[in-house]
DNA sequence: CTTAATTGGTTGCAAGTGAGACTAGTTTAG
DNA sequence: CTAAACTAGTCTCACTTGCAACCAATTAAG
């Protein structure tokens, strides 16, 4: 008879610890900053990216629900972190950008953020690092997870 | 300035791909077996235990919440999969075990899951899957999420 | 041109889940 | 023995989020 151990599960594992790390950074943008996960993402995707870029485009490159999105979107204006412009050549469509506001909290919490994360991966050696984030790689890639153009606004999609 | 790649962040690629992996998963047992993730959980820790154990067992070894435990030992319950016995010891608690008919489905859903995850860990080498798993325990020891005992039903806890 | 199909974005709804109150039973302290 | 502290499990509440219907704008087909 097949035996399973859940604590050796690779799937099961990825849950836990990705609610694991996700809760201890929340600890940064949620309590510090009162953004939650997807409000999270798309300032991050925002402040990457210094170009503007659409809300279709955020759904798509976090892989999250584009009404999740959409309520992200919709606080973060309220808030006055980013910035919507309609565009010229589509009209359904909107750009999004980061406010000079939206850019100081980026600027922020991004050394937190990279900290914290610094530190979860401190128990690695360098090398078993490169060698998880390799790991990483390939198994994105092979789910096709990966998002492998970063299209401009000009972009058709 | 400091700067951020999302997708070369730990934790939002853990996010992504637990999410992701969750979902490839479901198909087995959601689709096909009707659990969803905090049943399939009870399942798997009441099958991979040849012991009987409490429903505070289950929630603390698979770090989920007590009512999410409750909830799905409920609807497990109902359905026959498991049974539940008064604690001749503490009347508080109940004695949990998989039915026949539970035990049935898990060992036809065991090797699914299994080939499903071998599926998802086919991409890298034999060397790359034990160095992930091997950086997966750091991580997990690390944070604390690692249940070291398995107490038995006499354990006070 | 006109109609149908498609796409960007919003919203209502329902399912799932964590927090925490609550009940019942148990243990500890005095 | 009694009261206080604690624990197992259930339940209600609020919140989050995915889905799908929807609206408006755009593009494709006839």
């Amino acid at each position: 008879m097949a035996e399973l151990d859940l604590f050796r599960f690779v799937p099961f594992r990825l849950n836990r610890l990705a609610a694991e790390v996700s809760h201890a950074l929340s600890e940064e943008y949620q309590t510090l900053y009162g953004l939650d996960i997807p409000e999270w993402r798309v300032m991050a995707t925002l402040g990457f990216r210094d170009d503007a870029c659409s809300a279709q485009f955020i759904a798509q490159c976090t892989r999250t629900h584009k009404s999740t999105i959409s309520r992200a979107v919709t606080t973060l204006l309220a808030r006055g972190l980013i910035e919507r412009v309609e565009n010229s050549i589509d009209r359904r469509a909107f750009e999004l950008r980061l406010s000079r506001h939206g850019k100081t909290l980026y600027d922020e919490l991004i050394p937190r953020l990279l900290a914290k994360e610094k530190d979860i991966l401190s128990c690695l050696t360098a090398q078993e690092r490169r060698d998880f984030a390799h790991a990483l790689d390939k198994i994105e890639r092979s789910l096709d997870l990966v998002q492998t153009r970063h299209p401009h606004k000009a972009d058709a999609y």
